[in-house]
This record gives C-alpha cells, structure tokens and sequence, in this order.
DNA sequence: TGCCAGGCCGGGT
DNA sequence: ACCCGGCATGGC
C-alpha cells in the first residue's frame, strides 16, 4: 500500500464520516490569527470566550492590540489560559504586522511562503504549529498543519515512529498529496474531529472510530 | 474531580 | 541534541 492511498483513505473516511468542517472557525484573516495564538495548549471552547470578549470590547484589531497594555490585554483574554504569555505574544505579532506590513495581512500574505513562515517563525511566542495554521487557515496558502493530533492518530495506526520531527509529518502528507490548501484545510479540521470525538489520550485503540478499519 | 486541551520557550543535562 | 518544567483557565 502506497503512502498517498493511505493518506486518501484516511481523508475519505473521516470526510464521509464528519463531513466538511469548514474551518477556520472565525469571521475574518485576523481572527484566525489571533484564534492561533490563543489555542495554544488551550481547550477551544476556552479561546472561543476569550475571542469573544475581545470582540465585545472592540479589540479584535491589530492597531487596537498594538496600543493596548499587556497588562489589560491579558485580562480580556483570561479565559484562554496562560494569558500573561499570549497577551504578549499577540503583541509580539501585531507589532510585526502593523509596523512592517501597515497592519495589512494582505501585505504580509504577498511573497514566498516559505520566506512568510521563516518571518512568523522568528517572532518569539509563534511556533510551527501556530504558524502554519496562520498561513493556511488565515492566508489560504498550501501549507499542512501538523498537531497533536495528527501526530496521535498517525501513530495510534503505526504510520509513524514514535520519536518522529514536526517537519517528517508535514513533508509526509506534502510530499504525498497535492499542495492544494483547500484540501489541507479540510484534512487538518478532520483530524482535529476525529481527535476531538475518538482518538483520545490514554486510550489504547478506539474501536468505535471511523478509521479503525484502516 | 482530576485530567486534559487545536504549544512554545528556556534552561539543564 | 534531547528532555523537562513552567505557563493557567475552564470543560467534562
């Protein structure tokens, strides 16, 4: 069995089983942003109050975050969880965004990709993860999102070693299927569903998953 | 009611 | 080059 059947067989399965996700969960580019930021180790249900709150107090703004204290910007999003340390890490984006890119995500999405994700990868507080989910989710280019999940569940099937890299699993489903970001985002957002309703921590085997017949 | 959530960084080995 | 503790709330 070639590596993309299985890739495909996967992706068939869970769409078939969950349907389309239509991620990402949120109005704008920029809330995709800040949603990335703020779900970091986080439950989403906690970032999705926290969203809220700043939506409710006007803040869902580059410029309004750039001017605002951390101090009072870490309150706004409390419920997120370890809010002192995005409060500073949204700042540490939109300082990028607005005093590079005129506070344009339009403008910071035009280029390279790769030269896009190394810029985001320098800003101290995003990650991988929070980056590609950044450029896929917000600037709709073809780049794979690798989580916590998608680990789990590859390995849970013996798709992948144990000690495996971020980069090995991105360039597994890149290298693979084709690099089209509408089919990126629906496969990631599948993951996360079949992670979220099955493939839980310290479960063994899920034998009610869509993918058990894998 | 404890464990977990759509990570990341910095310091120690 | 790995490994680990810290960061913190709220859902279930």
């Amino acid at each position: 069995m070639k590596i993309y059947q299985i890739l495909y067989e996967i992706y068939e399965k869970l769409y078939s089983y969950f349907g389309p996700q239509k991620w990402w969960p949120a109005q704008t580019p920029f809330e995709v942003c800040v949603g990335a930021i703020l779900t970091q180790n986080a439950n989403w249900k906690n970032v999705k109050k926290a969203i809220e709150n700043l939506k409710n107090n006007n803040f869902l703004d580059p410029v309004k975050i750039y001017k605002i204290s951390k101090d009072d910007l870490a309150k706004i999003i409390k419920s997120s969880g370890f809010y002192n340390l995005k409060a500073k890490r949204l700042k540490e984006f939109v300082k990028i965004l607005v005093e590079e890119y005129e506070g344009d995500l339009n403008k910071l999405f035009s280029g390279d990709i790769y030269k896009i994700r190394e810029k985001l990868l320098s800003i101290k507080g995003l990650g991988k993860e929070t980056v590609d989910s950044i450029l896929l989710y917000a600037g709709n280019l073809p780049i794979f999102v690798v989580d916590t999940y998608t680990y789990r569940i590859l390995l849970r099937h013996n798709l992948i070693p144990e000690q495996i890299t971020y980069d090995e699993i991105q360039n597994l489903f890149m290298e693979h299927l084709p690099l089209d970001s509408r089919l990126f985002n629906e496969y990631h957002a599948l993951l996360v569903a079949c992670g979220k309703n099955f493939c839980k921590k310290r479960e063994p085997f899920c034998e009610t998953c869509p993918l058990k017949d894998l």
